[in-house]
DNA sequence: CTGAAAGCGCTTACAG
DNA sequence: CTGAAAGCGCTTACAG
């Protein structure tokens, strides 16, 4: 491949001449600049991107390292939406992202700190959910910008995070589901070891504990995000014996649409016997019948925010700062009815 | 941030020991290792990857294009499994993946020159499916490796590619329809400029003509890959006053899906009355209602087929080679039955 | 506006 | 096994 200086000779000028005609910047006269690009044209060149990135110390990457995580993954929402927000923010400004995988949580922490040791990337947007103390003291620790997808449970003041409100927006839902008439209601979380888990956890208890209503431990289970989880949250309200809720709450599509399943085996009718909400509003939560009332959670939306304020970061030469809510927005559809029965 | 040269330092050793201690292969005293190791780790010492790139001629990393595409394309099963696929490949082998976006078809092509030219990968994997002859022309006169997803019209003998037999497959399902008794059959392909579209187009016929079965042309009807498209291929078919046809091949399962609501509006009931077959195996497909007979097509394992072509080609410094077909499979469901009716 | 030189942080062939 | 030097292909402060 021809260099700057293949190109220059072509041209007869210096290769400092050729390198500020392609930086753009630097006042060239016009005849300079023809001889030097017609020379380029000729040798078909273009300028090596890495040998740039050494020089100005900056390669016009961010990155991000793709957790590992449980079978189907790459079916649900988070990921390709999160991709999709992140070009968004990324491809306007010239940025590309540059991806890692991992193949465990360690390995996850670890890639992660490999890409900023390595200066592989300019900054990086942490998409774990499960960062300790340790792990956040660390990123805190060392210079390259980054900005986290979801807010760590750790509070740091000058850390920079994404997230939506997941208490409050789980709270509303279950106070749309108070407010069409429903007392028992149970809550189907996803994994419990993250903290998303707990904070929708939360949400749920305070808009019960707002409304005065009872909360029953035995409504509380945690499917780990999966079909299945849903599924046998439910068959394992009734074996314990515990009365049906009239409407559960579950912390992601797939766990409603399981909660659904069995529901249907108890020929329990969604939603003239029991509502379910679910959470993410994946793409087939409308293809689903009865069409799915979901929590949409803006994922993308999320992504691009982070990537702003990471490249925003970036070239200001300054760490990543500020943290920012995007709203979610429950959307009803038709999984949601008023509660039949009255009685607690 | 340390470079070697502090290392080195620090160690009391030349700069060239301690990159000899870091990239592993040469030969170094255990004691000379041992210092220059506590050295690095006094100074919190990682190799600068970008460096060692412009040295080396070597980046580590592979590169896509992200297609500038329809709304929804993050919602298709599509995007996250090819992601999926190439990590699986390229994680294992140390390398990582360069995410370029793209805002029409043409920078689409623009991007991938690009990311080559600049020498910012190793290697690309090309998603686009609309290459004309004059781009993989250019693409085959320029050094970089690269495999591209799906067949090219323009048959190269020194390209490399991977994709799925289309053509073969989407002529099983049909047939798998005609063997449920299924006589009047429709195509409801994407988008017409794409070759796949094509391709299926061309299985269908093939095997309707096997059959001895006659092709209406109103029959065949281009859905462009959206739910929406599918939808309008049956009202379509019924507003120009045909029969109905008593089996659908939708090629893609957004459009499967509807199809199903047309068909469902129409009062004609899945699978009694009509059968439908979609193609992807897209996460809905199993949740919706009747759950969809669908071609499962392994995009993730081309994409790691894709990946590992496009590794090797890069280790053994030669260009890309070879053109693989991976199987795709039929996954019978709920929407298929057969026909009631046996005149044409 | 253009040239000459030093530098970005590594690697590696060549000596010893 | 280790050092000294040249090189990877750019950029940019310094002169003029």
């Amino acid at each position: 491949m021809p260099t700057i200086r293949d190109v220059a000779d072509q041209a007869g000028v210096h290769p400092s001449t050729v390198s500020r005609v392609f930086s753009g910047n630097a006042k060239i006269s016009d005849e300079t600049r023809a001889r030097v690009l017609s020379a380029a044209q000729q040798l078909g060149f273009q300028p090596n991107a890495i040998a740039r990135s050494l020089s100005v110390r900056r390669t016009e990457t961010i990155a991000a390292v793709v957790p590992h995580v449980f079978q189907g993954y790459f079916e649900d929402a988070f990921f390709p939406q999160v991709m999709s927000g992140l070009l968004d923010a990324a491809y306007p400004r010239g940025f590309r992202i540059l991806l890692s995988g991992s193949n465990s949580h360690a390995d996850e922490i670890t890639q992660m700190f490999q890409i900023l040791g390595s200066r592989q990337a300019d900054g990086i947007v942490v998409l774990s959910t499960r960062l300790d103390v340790d792990t956040v003291g660390a990123l805190r620790r060392q210079s390259t910008p980054f900005v986290i997808l979801g807010r760590p449970v750790a509070e740091y003041p000058d850390i920079c995070w994404v997230d939506t409100d997941s208490e409050r927006y789980t709270a509303e839902c279950v106070r749309y589901l108070i407010n069409l008439g429903h007392r028992r209601i149970a809550y189907v979380g996803g994994d419990p070891e993250v903290a998303v888990t707990r904070e929708r956890q939360a949400g749920y208890q305070r808009a019960m504990d707002e409304a005065g209503l009872p909360v029953n431990p035995n409504w509380i289970v945690y499917g780990y995000f999966a079909e299945n989880g849903g599924y046998r949250a439910v068959h394992h309200i009734k074996e314990i014996g515990e009365t049906m809720p009239t409407a559960f709450y579950a912390a992601n599509d797939l766990m409603a649409i399981g909660v659904m399943r069995a529901l249907r085996e108890l020929d329990l009718c969604v939603p003239t016997d029991v509502s379910v909400i679910g959470t993410n509003d994946a793409p087939e939560a409308k293809h689903i019948f009865p069409a799915l009332t979901t929590l949409r959670v803006p994922y993308a939306k999320m992504a691009t925010k982070a990537a702003e304020l990471l490249i925003d970061a970036i070239l200001s030469d300054e760490p990543a700062t500020g943290k920012a809510y995007i709203p979610s927005r429950l959307i009803v559809r038709d999984s949601t009815a008023p509660c039949k029965t009255s009685e607690v």
